[in-house]
DNA sequence: TTCCTTGCAAACGATTTGCATTGGA
DNA sequence: TCCAATGCAAATCGTTTGCAAGGAA
């Protein structure tokens, strides 16, 4: 992943954030991961251990510099992923019984499909769409 | 509302749970609202004051009982409406400044490729689907 | 009388922040 | 050298809980 690496490098630099070890190793851990990670599941897949108030700024730092998007789980718990424009536009699968999350990626008629929905959606609201999300529940293999 | 109430009624009622005054405004707050709310915003929405505590928890007993549903909007706040059960079917517009949300009800044509769509994205991932959660996020018309 | 509900105060827990220290460019 | 990043401890704040009092069937 040094694509991703000179990537954020890129982004970062140019806002002048650093892009420490620490910080490295919080984005291994959250591309290697097949959905959104909670900041003590990040803690724990990193080997040196990092306190979690650190932890927590890093993620802010790279959530506002739109590294990463954060949303909250069932559980109101926060969970971070990569942003899009990194990872690619995706869905998820969220197990209703354990809370994990699973990414989904949509081909293009999928996609164009939801979008044609979407306008059809919003088109009396006065909203202006900027994004969507889709969120399939279900229980996973595990929790079955 | 006299539907919804007696709607309620029976489902609280077959589980030894009342369905006492504060309960009855706080209801009433829900299902007049446009979106799901927040405690803080069904405590003002109700004219006599109720404790967050112990409205907390009658949204808790109501959510368990099955009359109301919980999510976490993007702030992390828990936000509350009715059971699809008894509101229909539906998804939420989000504005991504104020965090508002709004309902939009698909037709039958639109839930039908949702429900398509969804078999689709979910076919090889062990999951069982149990449902779906659609959010468009956009800015609303007083935040544009 | 029984058991659910309410109110108050205290506890919880995820996330944030103040501040002094460390470290990278 | 300069300024961002880190660690620790303390503060926040939405939400939950213990317990005693109140209320409906």
């Amino acid at each position: 992943m040094q694509n991703l690496e000179h990537a954020v490098q890129e982004r970062l630099s140019s806002e002048g954030i650093r892009l420490t070890s620490g910080r490295r190793a919080t984005l291994q851990a959250i591309a290697a991961a097949e959905g959104p990670l909670t900041a003590t599941e990040i803690q724990a897949d990193i080997s040196e251990p990092i306190p979690l108030s650190s932890l927590y700024r890093s993620l802010s730092v790279l959530s506002t510099a739109g590294v990463l998007t954060t949303q909250h789980d069932t559980e109101g718990i926060m969970r971070f992923e990569l942003a899009e424009w990194l990872s690619g536009h995706h869905h998820h699968l969220v197990c209703v019984s354990c809370g994990a999350a699973v990414d989904v990626v949509p081909n293009t008629g999928q996609e164009r499909s939801i979008e044609r929905l979407i306008g059809q959606l919003a088109a009396a609201s006065g909203f202006a769409v900027t994004g969507h999300r889709l969120e399939i529940e279900g229980r996973c293999a595990s929790c079955r």
